[in-house]
DNA sequence: CCTCTCGCATAAGGTGTCCTTATGCATGCT
DNA sequence: AGCATGCATAAGGACACCTTATGCGAGAGG
């Protein structure tokens, strides 16, 4: 069954409530004369009258009155479903991230989000995909790489440095760990793992015989970092991630010297919806954490990259 | 609150019932194209996507999802309604006739009409208002009057002629009714009526001394008719709304001489509905009815005139 | 593994729908 | 009677929408 025209429908529905051509041309914003001519559509469409022509006002004919009812509910249900839907979309934050990012850094602080905007619902979707705002119900989402994507705002949010780390009762069990070199007297929980290479580079020490591909390493820290904790081992883990566990003293990083290789964690999201209330408000409290950490250390961080 | 662009919901609608917006396109007769604009539209105006773009097929986001089945109710809601109104419009035939006509003619005979058209509801509206179709809600008319209207199809229905009639026992009781000045020893049952001035000049007998405007009478004969059977006095009236008395012998007239002043009963309805099926059939049944009584009578009657 | 095909996105361009302006007509109010 | 109101109608124009053409990405099939 084919529908007649919807606008035409439209107009019926309004001249209907006002039962006159001219109130109803009004709330719609356009003139009488295109509401007539609607309306007149729209009776032909139907075969029949929907109105009747009085003197000083218009009246629906039977058939009318019997169609009216029916089109207004359907109205209503369609501007509530779409109150609705506007609502709904303003309300909840989607937000796709690297598992990695979201267990160490993001869950231990999103309730802070939270209580600064109690309006917005938070759906956590950890994936490791890339990131295609196309094909992923996503608003925001947090991905390594080179920070470039067209169509994306990109904020950078901190590289992925790492350091060896140890629980203090282990360092204590070889006296210490004074040089780099002390490390390779403790077993290691990783070897594998391709920063150790990379850290020992930069560290000055040579061929300590570790192996692994020297692919970056965004995958999850979680578990190294629980062996780590519980003194089995040393491992090589991004600082950051363990901020809490470093203060607390669980864990010790005995150099500062960190390996980087190249790779940044970033904020981003579609251009398009840059300036959607829920999107600014996160991203204005993401870079707001990140400066209130980095006020201690460096001056200032330039708070924003876009692609 | 302002509903997005119809087209575009109408559009959405499609696609998210077929989750494929070829598909989709294809139920509403356009391209693929017009679709992903639609969406894309759509998408924009809600603020949020509603499709995630999958390879082999699009699927509703989260917003979408939550949309799709409102919608969906209320074009439901609307198809079915407009679905209703077309039949009930198909289904009802609305008559607006003079109550004469009405009384006399069209109420006896539409037993007949209602058992060739069962799914035909009659609804009869008695007026003597100028017939029009912008303000009365009314599919077919009968009325009289010169059977010119721009936009309106008038067939001659007869004239409105008159002739006196009285009761059996009356003419006996001046034993007989021989010639039209008979009728003056008579009582008249309403001498005001100016059919009588009419008819008598028609008859050839000069001034009886009655008395009455000029104007046409296409009022009410159904009490002046009950007066007359009840045997009260000699009346005029028309003798095709008193042929079943005339046949049975309640009422006899005396002269085949009859009286006219050029009026007509005429069925009218507007040009633009004169192929619906319900004004077909009622003019049908309507010219047949008379095409029977004429057989009888004149060799033909030519069956319509149109304005 | 390479190619083919399917489905959607995008750009450019035309056109048809729909809206506006202007006017007329009928009616009711003052 | 004259004015105001409300709808109908005609003519004209603009913009939204649709179409055609093309590209791209990813499954599917050989």
């Amino acid at each position: 069954m084919n529908l007649p025209p919807l606008a035409a429908i439209r107009v019926f529905e309004a001249a209907a409530r006002h039962g006159s051509f001219t109130n109803a041309a009004e709330e719609l914003g356009m003139t009488q004369a295109a509401v007539s001519y609607q309306i007149k559509l729209l009776e032909e469409r139907i075969g029949a009258p929907l109105f009747l022509r009085r003197p000083r006002q218009v009246t629906l004919t039977e058939v009318g009155a019997r169609l009216s009812p029916a089109i207004s509910e359907a109205f209503d249900l369609m501007r509530a479903a779409i109150a609705a839907t506007r609502e709904s979309a303003d309300g909840i934050l989607t937000i796709t991230t690297i598992p990695t990012f979201a267990a160490n850094w993001l869950v231990p602080r999103l309730g802070s989000f939270q209580l600064a905007h109690p309006s917005l619902a938070v759906r956590l979707q950890a994936s490791r995909d890339i990131v295609d705002f196309a094909r992923q119900d996503a608003d925001v989402g947090i991905r390594s790489g080179a920070g470039r994507w067209p169509g994306v705002v990109a904020h950078k949010i901190f590289g992925a440095d790492f350091a060896p780390m140890l629980s203090p009762e282990l360092a204590a069990s070889i006296g210490g760990v004074k040089t780099p070199a002390d490390l390779l007297k403790l077993p290691i929980v990783d070897p594998g793992d391709p920063w150790w290479k990379v850290w020992f580079r930069t560290a000055g020490v040579s061929g300590p015989g570790l192996r692994g591909d020297p692919r970056s390493r965004f995958g999850d820290q979680h578990l190294e970092g629980k062996a780590v904790i519980a003194g089995q081992g040393v491992g090589i883990l991004t600082p950051v991630f363990y901020e809490a566990e470093l203060r607390s003293g669980q864990l010790i990083q005995p150099f500062d010297i960190v390996g980087n290789d190249n790779h940044f964690y970033w904020l981003v999201y579609p251009e398009a919806r840059r300036n959607l209330p829920k999107v600014k408000a996160f991203r204005d409290w993401l870079l707001g954490q990140l400066e209130q950490k980095d006020s201690g250390r460096s001056p200032k961080a330039p708070p924003a990259a876009t692609a």
